[in-house]
Parts: C-alpha cells; structure tokens; sequence
DNA sequence: AGCCAGGCTCTCG
DNA sequence: CGAGAGCATGGC
C-alpha cells in the first residue's frame, strides 16, 4: 500500500535528501532513489520509504509504510504520518519566497539557481536536534556522524520489521537513564555524555519542555533560554532552533564550515571570523540560516565560487 | 607523530 | 573579568 504526497513547489527531493545518502540503512539512508527512516506514530513505530516522482514544478512523492505488526494504518493514522513527513522533509516551505528576498544578491542566486528546490529537512523533535548538535561540538562531520550512530544503536529503540533491524532515535527517559560508562562506549567524552544525560534529566522531571518552543515566536528569545542549559552555547542553540523547528532566520555563524563556505564565495577563499559571517549574513535577513544551508551545500556540490 | 575537527565549561591569574 | 587547558575520535 502507498500513498502520494504533494510538497509545496519548487521541491528537488533526491537533492534535499542527498545528505542522508552515506547514512546508516538501519537508521535513516537514501539509497536508489528511496529515504527509508522510522516514523514514531501512536506509540509505535512505522518504516517509511519515499521516493520522489514529478518535476521540480510539479513534485510528488510516493509513500510506502510498513510496521512491526501487520496492522494496517487506517486513514487517521496515514494522515498523521503524512504530516509528520511534510514536518520532517520542511515540505510546506515555499522557497519562492526565500529566491524571491535574495535575487538582489547575485552570488546567492549563482547558487540558488543551481541548488533550485534544496528544502532543509527537520528533526521530529526539538530533543533529537539537540542531541545531535551536542555530539556536533568541537568535533569534525565525520566523528561526529560515527558518534551519532553508536549512541542511537546504544540507547535507542530496536524495531524488527520485515526480519530487518532498525534503530529510533533514543527517547529523552532512555538518555536520562544513561551512566556516564555507555556514553563512554559510544566515544563520546565525558562532558558530552553529562550534558545530553542533563537535559534528558530536565526535560524527565519536568523543568523543561522543549516542544513547547514550537509555538514560540521569537527566535532569538529561544535561543537565549537554551542558552541557560549547561552544555549549550549559542553555537548549539542556534543550530538547534535552525534544524528543529526549521528558524530559518537563526544562523551559527560561528560554526566553522560557515565561516569557511563565506569566506569561500563572498571573501578570498580564506576563512573569515564569526563577526564577519555574521555581518555577510544579516544581509538576507530572515532568510540568512537558509541561505548558509545553501552554501555548505554548494561546497558539497563541488560549486565553485563565481 | 601530532594537529585539527561544524564548542563548551571550568579554572586560574 | 579574559585567557587557557582539557576533552574524544578519526583523518590527514
């Protein structure tokens, strides 16, 4: 059984999605056309696979879900995992808008035309990017990409489905539960492990809830409260609100591979200061996380500067 | 071998 | 206060 989904125009879906393509099947990848990563739902798990059909102007994508039992979803439940899907793939975006703010500025748009239709895909919480950015600090792409997957094989779900094994991001009860001993295990350093363990502890006792969030308008406001939280600097605040709730008005900028794709496309190629990337990217605005998502991207790309 | 990677906290002076 | 040490793994 499957079920059809129409993203917002313009949409590139193998190209929003590339980034998942070196992943771990057994956790989210982008194999062959299809994105296959579990889906929570009503307190279980769904396998969901999706490929994508259409033009860039007419885009579809097609959805297939399977589950551990052999329950059918019924309409409700399809409807919700849709939802979750367009959530999760940022597909009710309209980058019209975004081309739109920046096509005064010729370097951006050297690159928009060439990346037209990147959306920037979004975490299913707000815990799940926090993590994530966590494990991120300090650390280069790869390590970190390598930590990720052993803490989610360490605390997270195991869902059978089809006889094949996949792994759920870890609940906030699992990481709460968590020794300083298994963080340890995943590779991660002591510190890390107490921070993630620490805001899994917070959110387990109830001084925190950070889906709440979602309803909060300010962005800067929310980056200031999750600035309070030991083990997160603006650097992980501002990556979380960006790659969570999709504020793509919030830029790291003092994330070095920023700092680096600025100095590369609008400097001399050599790496500028945060101020620097901060200052470049005020000039687009409410867009401007946005628009650094489509520079590391283009350097992934193998664009070169104009 | 040793330094650096998409930071942050803690400890000194 | 500001500066500096320490942290973890993997790639070069």
């Amino acid at each position: 059984m499957s079920w059809i989904i129409r993203p917002t125009p313009p949409y590139d879906f193998p190209l929003s999605v590339s980034l998942f393509s070196s992943g771990d099947p057994q956790i989210r990848a982008f194999r062959k056309g299809h994105l296959t990563q579990l889906v929570r739902s009503d307190g279980r798990y769904l396998l969901a696979d999706l490929s994508g059909s259409g033009t860039l102007n007419k885009p579809l994508l097609s959805l297939a879900l399977q589950s551990e039992t052999y329950r059918e979803p019924d309409a409700a439940e399809v409807r919700r995992v849709k939802e979750t899907i367009a959530a999760i793939l940022n597909l009710r975006l309209d980058l019209t808008m975004f081309y739109e703010a920046v096509s005064r500025d010729p370097i951006l748009t050297g690159i928009t035309s060439r990346l037209y239709g990147l959306k920037t895909p979004r975490t299913q919480t707000v815990f799940e990017a926090l993590v994530d950015s966590i494990i991120e600090q300090q650390i280069s792409i790869r390590v970190a990409r390598s930590l990720r997957e052993r803490l989610i094989r360490e605390f997270g779900e195991q869902v059978t489905i089809q006889g094949r094994t996949y792994y759920a991001f870890p609940d906030f009860p699992a990481l709460a539960a968590g020794t300083d001993e298994r963080f340890r295990s995943c590779g991660m350093s002591r510190r890390k492990g107490e921070y993630i363990r620490g805001v899994a502890e917070k959110i387990s006792e109830g001084s925190l809830n950070l889906e709440q969030y979602r309803t909060v308008r300010d962005t800067g406001h929310i980056i200031e409260e999750l600035c309070e939280i030991r083990g997160i600097g603006r650097w992980t605040a501002e990556l979380t609100v960006l790659r969570s709730l999709g504020r793509l008005d919030a830029v790291p900028a003092d994330d070095l591979g920023i700092r680096r794709v600025i100095g590369r496309y609008y400097g001399n190629g050599t790496i500028v200061t945060g101020d620097e990337a901060r200052r470049i990217a005020e000039q687009w605005g409410i867009w401007k996380g946005l628009a650094a998502f489509y520079l590391i991207t283009a350097e992934m790309q193998g664009i070169p500067p104009a």
